[in-house]
DNA sequence: CGGTGGACCTGCTGGC
DNA sequence: TGCCAGCAGGTCCACC
């Protein structure tokens, strides 16, 4: 489900719904996720209040005043979100934070590859899960520059490049077709034949399609949905991504798919080269 | 260095 | 109608 954009859109819909709000009690229903939910972290966070929530990658964190901050990666079907106390479970509902105000913070996932963990604040960067991030690409101290610098002589091809979340954090499946497709670039091409001016545009590519599809509030494909259990619209935008045998938008010529470790990926073979 | 394939899970779709 | 292969927005690992 998640990639930057979506999980973005529960980080600025959540920050007013939770931030001032004091923990009254942590219930896990169902602790068996990937790496399993262990409760008796997460009920360390009783009493305590949270002063915000950050995004790094696809991570959510959530920073509280007990000097703990809570890690939530959503996986592929993960769903975050505040509801009011006494309404109905939604399936696959693994954990209820109850705050102070009668509403619930709830995690639900149905696939289960997400992750629930407690940190200690201070101890957030070295988490080796966060430690080997590579740069935001909205973070505007990165440049086209940088990103060609870090990439001579190496022979993988873009589109992994794009998916590594060490080479660039944040950056999913559909994204990453998306600004290839923009840029023009075929996502076969290895990243050490990309010139520097070529980076500057596909950055400034990837970071349009970013910041549109947070202003629409992300994409709905199948699940995802924002903290206010609302569907995102940027679906409809999309030009490329699972549009196999479609026309491509720009030049009509036929949308083709192919499998890049291990993953679709959609491009036409007219405009992308 | 880089690629593939599989693992982890559940649910939906499309083809027969 | 029913079954089943294939696929899904993410990571992580073993192996070539």
């Amino acid at each position: 489900m998640p990639e930057l954009p979506e999980v973005e859109t529960i980080r600025r819909g959540l920050g007013p719904l939770v931030t001032g709000r004091r923990i009254l009690g942590v219930e896990v229903r169902d602790k068996r996720l990937r790496e399993p939910i262990r409760p008796e972290q997460l009920r360390r966070l009783r009493g305590a209040e949270v002063e915000g929530i950050r995004r790094r990658s696809k991570y959510l964190l959530i920073d509280t005043s007990a000097r703990l901050t809570l890690l939530v990666h959503l996986g592929m079907t993960g769903q975050l979100w505040v509801a009011d106390r006494g309404r109905p479970r939604r399936a696959h509902e693994h954990v209820v934070i109850q705050l102070d105000d009668g509403r619930d913070l709830r995690f639900a996932d149905t696939r289960r590859f997400g992750l629930l963990r407690v940190l200690r604040s201070d101890r957030i960067d070295l988490d080796p899960r966060i430690m080997g991030l590579g740069p935001e690409p909205l973070d505007p101290a990165l440049d086209g520059a940088a990103l060609f610098r870090a990439t001579r002589g190496r022979r993988k091809p873009i589109k992994n490049f794009l998916l590594d979340t060490r080479s660039i954090a944040g950056v999913g499946n559909i994204y990453a077709c998306e600004a290839l497709h923009r840029s023009r670039i075929h996502p076969k091409r290895p990243v050490g034949r990309i010139g520097e001016e070529a980076w500057g545009r596909l950055l400034g590519e990837l970071r349009g399609v970013l910041n549109e599809a947070i202003a629409a509030g992300g994409t709905t494909l199948r699940d995802f949905l924002n903290a206010e259990g609302e569907v995102g619209y940027f679906a409809f935008s999309l030009r490329i991504y699972d549009r196999e045998r479609k026309p491509c938008g720009r030049c009509a010529a036929t949308v083709r798919r192919i499998v890049q470790a291990g993953r679709s990926t959609f491009y036409c073979p007219r405009c992308q080269r």
